[in-house]
DNA sequence: TTGTTGACCTCTT
DNA sequence: CAAGAGGCCAACA
């Protein structure tokens, strides 16, 4: 066997939006970044976290996404991918294959998890909407 | 209450 | 060039 990451990792539960955080603003703020990504462009989770401020915490923006399921309006977590852009939160979605299924609706190629062309396709917020 | 983990990124050795 | 450690905020046990 070969060194398969098991997804049968401990399925910790969605963060609760509904505390002191939500009130805050943090993850609403990422959440309303996320959202503001055109269709068919995709960011990473570093962009985000340099829009806010700094890279202070791109780590926070992670769990962000987790609880971005409950988000209303929904957030196309998809879009959002790492640095290399490998989706590496695809497994944390409903299904493994959604998130690469959602960014072929995009018309983004994705290629053994990986985005092709991401350079070409990352949008970023520190650009776009800070500029 | 403290300690550890987490859809990460950047710097240093 | 490659590998390792650190750092940040929040939530869970």
């Amino acid at each position: 066997m070969k060194t398969v990451k098991m997804k049968k990792k401990p399925e910790r539960k969605p963060p609760t939006v509904k505390g002191p955080a939500a009130e805050h603003g943090f993850f609403n703020d990422v959440w309303e970044v996320v959202r503001l990504i055109p269709k068919g462009r995709v960011t990473s989770y570093g962009a985000i976290a340099n829009y806010l401020g700094t890279k202070m915490s791109a780590r926070m923006v992670g769990w962000a996404m987790n609880a971005s399921f409950q988000a209303t309006p929904k957030v196309p977590a998809h879009r959002v991918v790492n640095r290399n852009g490998m989706l590496s939160g695809k497994m944390h979605f409903a299904t493994p294959t959604l998130m690469q299924e959602l960014l072929a609706k995009e018309k983004i190629t994705v290629k053994d998890d990986i985005i092709q062309e991401f350079d070409r396709l990352f949008w970023d917020p520190a650009i776009e909407l800070g500029f």
